[in-house]
Formats: structure tokens, C-alpha cells, sequence
RNA sequence: GGCCUAGUGGCUCAGUUGGUUAGAGCGCCGCCCUGUCACGGCGGAGGUCGUCGGUUCGAGUCCGAUCUGGGUCGCCA
């Protein structure tokens, strides 16, 4: 049997020089100067220690492995005679006496080199992410998480909110993204779901009487992947609160939330709370988002009255909105690369001009402008050296939009107007209830149909006469937003059969419709509920703000491929017939099948 | 599904207006080296240039199709 080790591979200094010790770990590198002198790299989950080698019997067995094979040293710590001292360990070595194998590394190639894995493609990153993980680069965000979480779940227990579990398993709910399906074996052709969140249960907690409740959630949705999207699952730190306002939330996360920026992010200013609340029309108007980045000190402006009329064509008649830039330096090549990559994200045009340092309007459309030169200046309150970017569309929140992904452009291109290494967090407010489809053309729930409504029955009421557009009707729902990414979402929930039911009624839907669609829900609320009020920090984007990481796949411990694959474990797989008949599934067509 | 982009030894990449034997660094293997720490020195193995077809005397390079990866929009709180 093997010795246990008696310390890790950060642990031992000049004063442990003489003990006699045990390390455990894998062998990362050795240096071989010459047949009878050698130094290896033993590395653990904590450091790196050096083992001199300086027999022949003890080279012999390490000559006789691999890289990666995990080993334990027993031997005498020595004092090194040329120390390192960008290592923790560098004043000291470890003389072996002897050296036991425990698991081999059968392959003397890796499918990348540990500490270079991050360079590797990515899919064979993943497939190996075990060796992967085993470069302290990548582990640290892992570890990182463990930590942000367990912080996060201290501060919630602080503020009096329990974490309860909710089902896995459970009905499939119609409103959102694409539901996960689990078919059921006792009931054949009926199906679970897996919870896009754990919505409907936490607002049952809450009828329950269970005060405060949180979670660290797991939430799956069948929908396609983005840098900042995992496909398939993820986490959110997922609470709600009886009794309680909109602002009773937002002051639980302007406490939970900045300690734990302050304490693990790679920016240590942050926005002090209370955050700027911002209406959502506001956002749109100023930044063309609802998830502005504000550390970006630019905002949109509009010029419809000032451009739509000077005779260039694709501006006629179009609602038009620019972005005035001060002390603009970039070159010619960047704003022709800016207006490709706003080109490629939104699919509109965008045009440009500058007022140069002698105040003549020259570059992109100036020639248009030119004319108009003096009403322009004055209107949108131009010097020189001012950049001018456009978006002129048929629709304004088109334009807005457009706007907006010039604007964050903007904001990279132009140092000057983007105070990078901070958090800036700011909540979005007052989002619309309602909203007309883009394919049906008809009223439609805007977010979910959860929120309370501002100006509860009566508002809906003065909607269903005619006496209220619905469409400015507001909800009392709330993102988080912070630097650019939306961080949580939430709202004050409608508790009130009648209300829900006339919130329903407003997009053709009746209370049959209500009780069928959240049959458990509808119910339970007719038996007194709490008014109640909630959010849900998405956690793996926090981490990503934390670790300034761009992928979200970085600080996930075993993350899917971009197409909810997981290549490691070969999922999703194929079953066997038996495991298909006692679902009562039958696969519709065998070339449907993927390998 | 649309658009953009890439595919060359195990990894990362270079490869000119089409030209003869496709290169480099790291890794791997062998030899040398008694204080290295990104150790060093010498030598070596390893490539159907994603696949199929076309143009050409000649294709890694040009053309067409296709597959795969990445990004983005659609989708999604």
C-alpha cells in the first residue's frame, strides 16, 4: 500500500528543509541534464513542487513512464542551491528515496500540451476536457465558480431567503423556449419536461408560505447556442420573496450582488448601488438596447426631422438615428470594418461623415450633406472632429436597434468613450406587457405572462374598453443588466386569478385558457396567495463577468459543444430497442437516425 | 435554415503571380550534457494539404460541389 501524502504540491517552504515527506500528483515535466541528474515537475490541484533526481535507479523508473502519469514521492526536502523564485515552492526540492507509480499514462503523445489546451480546437478540448482541466488556467475559473457560488448562497441564507430544490422532472409549460421531453414509461405516449426554470414552482412556494426561497437552479432549453449562450442547460441563482415590491428584489441583489464583484472580478471598480434604473422605451431611445452597455459614455440621438428630408434617397422618409462621436481618431479602414461588422449583425446599412479638424463635413455620405451643412451642425451640435454614424429604417425600433450595435461598436473602436475595466450595472424597468407578433401581427404577451401589470385590473379593464392602447401598458418586470449583458431577469407576479385571467383576455385567450395552460398555478392562487416578487441571475454569466471570459463554455466544468453535443460522453446517443419499447417510442424514420 | 469565416504532421501556424523534394515552432523518439526551471546541443520519425470532381504539361494554391469547425442572424430571459 502506498504511503499517503503528507503534504500537497504548494505546501512546503525553506523551514520544512529536512522533513521527510510524501507528495502525490502527476508528473507534469522533467528536465533531464544528464544521465544521473534530472528535475521533474510534480504537479497537484494546488502547485508545483521539484523533485531532484540524481540516481540512476530512481531515473530509471521515471524513464519508464510518461508524462501525465500520476506517481507518489516519498523523500528528504532540501534547500535548492539555484532557487526559483516565481514559484511558491522554488527555495526547495524533494530528494526521493522512493517513488511509486499509481496510475499510468499510457500515451507518450497528448491530444494538446496541458498548459498550452486553451489553443487547441475546441471540440478536442472538450472531448478531452479531463486533460483540459488539468491546466491551472482552466481549473481556476472552475474554481472560481465554486467559490461564487458558495458566496452567493451565504449571502442569500444571510438575507433570510431558503434554498429550496424543485422537480427535474416535471409538465411541459407553453410559454418560452423549446422544451426538453422525457418520455414516460407507465403512461405511453405522455411526457415529462425539464424546467426551463423553476418558475411555477417557486411562486407555489410562495402560496405555500415559505417566505423567501432561493436556488442555484438548473434550467434546460432546447435552443441553439451563442458566445454567451450555452445550448441545453445552465444555471441561475433563482429567488423570490412574498410580500414584496419590486424594489424589496432589487435591494436584495444591489446587497448580494456588488461583494461578490468587489471580491472576484478582474475589475474592482463597480457601480455603487442603489443601480440607475432605467425604463425600458428610455433604453431604447438612448441606446438603442435594453441591455446597454454603460460603460460606453455615447448615446443614440434622433435626426429624423434634420436628415430624412435632404434629398438622399435612402434616407427618405425613414426614421433616422445617429451617434455623434467626439475626438474621433480611427482610421478609414475601421469605420469601413465598423460598418461591415453593424452591416453583418443587423442587416441593415449604415452610413457615416466627419467633420474634420477645419469643420468641413467630408467621408462616407458628406457630399449629402454638405448642402444642409449648417442646419446639421446645429442640430445634432457638431465640432470638428466629430464622428457622425446613421442608421435611417422603415421602422423605429429598427433604427433603434441598429443604433445600438453601432453604438457598442462604437464604444470598442473609440477608447476615449468606454471606460472598460469597471462593472457598470443598471436595471431595466418598466418593460411593455404586451407587444403586437412580428408573425401573427396580433396583441402578444411581451415577456412572460407571469408579471403583474402597472395599474393592475383597472388598467386591463380601461384596455378591453378601448380607453388604453394595451400596447403602453407597462409590467412590473426587471432585467439586470451589466456591461451589456443581460444578468437577470424578473418581476412582480400576478397573484390574481381575475387579473390573470383578464391579462389573458386582452390576447384572445380565456380563463379555460389560463387554467389549462398553469392548471396548478391558477389553482393554487385561488386559495389566497401572497403577493410575490422574484428574479434570477443567470450564474454562468456572472462568472463570465467575473473572469472577464468571452466563452461561456470557459467556466462550465463539462460543457456541450456548440450543437448540445457532448463529445466527451457521446450524448445524445442511440438506445436499444428494448429501452425504446418501454417508453412506447418507435423512431418515425431509421435514415432519420444519427450516428 | 440564411450570411460571414476557416480546414496543411499530435498541437499552433507559414506556404508568393499555379512550378519541381510542402516548411517552422512546440510535442514525440534516439544520442550528448552534473543545477535545470519555457533547460540546452545534435540527429530522427511523422503529411492521401477536409472530401469528390473540373481546368492545366503541372494544383496546397484557380473553379464547382460537398463535409466539418467557429461566429452571427433567426430562435432564446
Amino acid at each position: 500500500m502506498t504511503q499517503s501524502r503528507t503534504h500537497n504540491c504548494n505546501e512546503l517552504r525553506i523551514s520544512d528543509v529536512g522533513k521527510k515527506v510524501t507528495l502525490c500528483g502527476w508528473y507534469e515535466n522533467m528536465r533531464k541534464v544528464s544521465k544521473t541528474l534530472g528535475f521533474l515537475v510534480l504537479r497537484d490541484f494546488y502547485g508545483t513542487t521539484q523533485i531532484v533526481v540524481e540516481t540512476e535507479d530512481m531515473m530509471d523508473i521515471l524513464d519508464g513512464i510518461n508524462n501525465e502519469s500520476t506517481i507518489s514521492v516519498t523523500g528528504t526536502v532540501r534547500e535548492r542551491s539555484s532557487k526559483n523564485p516565481n514559484l511558491p515552492t522554488g527555495d526547495i526540492e524533494v530528494v526521493p528515496e522512493k517513488i511509486d507509480i499509481l496510475g499510468k499514462c499510457i500515451y507518450n503523445e497528448l491530444p494538446f500540451e496541458i498548459n498550452r489546451s486553451t489553443e487547441a480546437d475546441e471540440n478536442t478540448r472538450l472531448k478531452y476536457r479531463f486533460l483540459d482541466l488539468r491546466n491551472p488556467a482552466v481549473k481556476s475559473k472552475i474554481v472560481l465558480r465554486s467559490k461564487v457560488v458558495a458566496d452567493l448562497r451565504r449571502a442569500m441564507t444571510e438575507e433570510g431567503f431558503l434554498e429550496i430544490t424543485t422537480p427535474i422532472l416535471t409538465a411541459s409549460s407553453p410559454e418560452g423556449a423549446r422544451d426538453y421531453i422525457v418520455p414516460s414509461r407507465k403512461f405511453p405516449g405522455k411526457f415529462y419536461a425539464l424546467p426551463q426554470a423553476p418558475q411555477q414552482f417557486k411562486q407555489l412556494l410562495m402560496t405555500s408560505g415559505f417566505d423567501r426561497y432561493f436556488q442555484v437552479a438548473p434550467c434546460f432549453r432546447d435552443e441553439d447556442a451563442r458566445g454567451d449562450r450555452t445550448p441545453g442547460e445552465f444555471y441561475q441563482l433563482d429567488m423570490e420573496m412574498a410580500f414584496a415590491s419590486q424594489d424589496d428584489v432589487l435591494g436584495v441583489f444591489e446587497r448580494v450582488l456588488p461583494p461578490v464583484f468587489e471580491k472576484y472580478g478582474i475589475y474592482k471598480r463597480i457601480t455603487p448601488a442603489p443601480f440607475k434604473r432605467i425604463p425600458y422605451l428610455e433604453a431604447l431611445e438612448k441606446y438603442g438596447t435594453d441591455k446597454p452597455d454603460l460603460r460606453i459614455d455615447l448615446e443614440i440621438q434622433d435626426a429624423t426631422d434634420v436628415l430624412s428630408d435632404i434629398g438622399f434617397d435612402a434616407f427618405a422618409g425613414k426614421k433616422i438615428k445617429v451617434i455623434t462621436v467626439s475626438d474621433f481618431t480611427a482610421t478609414r479602414k475601421q469605420i469601413d470594418q465598423l460598418v461591415a461588422d453593424v452591416e453583418v449583425q443587423t442587416a441593415r446599412k449604415t452610413y457615416w461623415f466627419r467633420m474634420d479638424e477645419q469643420g468641413e463635413i467630408v467621408g462616407g455620405i458628406a457630399k449629402f450633406i454638405q448642402p444642409v451643412k449648417d442646419k446639421v451642425v446645429a442640430a445634432l451640435n457638431l465640432k470638428p472632429g466629430y464622428f457622425v454614424g446613421i442608421a435611417a429604417c422603415e421602422k423605429l425600433d429598427v433604427a433603434q436597434k441598429t443604433a445600438g450595435v453601432m453604438r457598442s461598436k462604437l464604444g470598442i473602436l473609440c477608447p476615449s468613450h468606454m471606460d472598460k475595466d469597471q462593472y457598470q450595472f443598471c436595471w431595466i424597468v418598466d418593460f411593455p406587457m404586451y407587444e403586437i407578433g412580428e408573425e401573427s401581427g396580433e396583441l402578444e404577451f411581451c415577456h412572460n405572462p407571469f408579471s403583474m401589470p402597472n395599474g393592475g385590473l383597472e388598467i386591463l379593464e380601461k384596455a378591453e374598453r378601448g380607453e388604453v392602447d394595451p400596447l403602453t401598458i407597462t409590467a412590473f418586470q426587471y432585467d439586470l443588466v451589466i456591461n451589456g449583458y443581460e444578468s437577470a431577469s424578473g418581476a412582480v407576479r400576478n397573484h390574481n386569478p381575475e387579473i390573470m385571467v383578464k391579462a389573458f383576455n386582452l390576447v384572445g385567450l380565456g380563463e379555460e385558457e389560463v387554467k389549462s395552460k398553469f392548471p396548478a398555478m391558477y389553482n393554487a392562487f385561488c386559495y389566497g396567495a401572497p403577493p410575490h416578487a422574484g428574479a434570477a441571475p443567470g450564474v454562468d454569466r456572472m462568472i463570465m463577468l467575473l473572469t472577464g471570459e468571452e466563452s461561456i463554455r470557459e467556466v462550465i466544468p463539462f460543457p456541450m459543444n456548440g450543437k448540445a453535443q457532448d463529445v466527451m460522453c457521446g450524448a445524445p446517443s442511440t438506445v436499444t430497442e428494448k429501452q425504446l419499447r418501454e417508453v412506447h417510442i418507435k423512431i418515425a424514420d431509421e435514415e432519420e437516425k444519427t450516428e
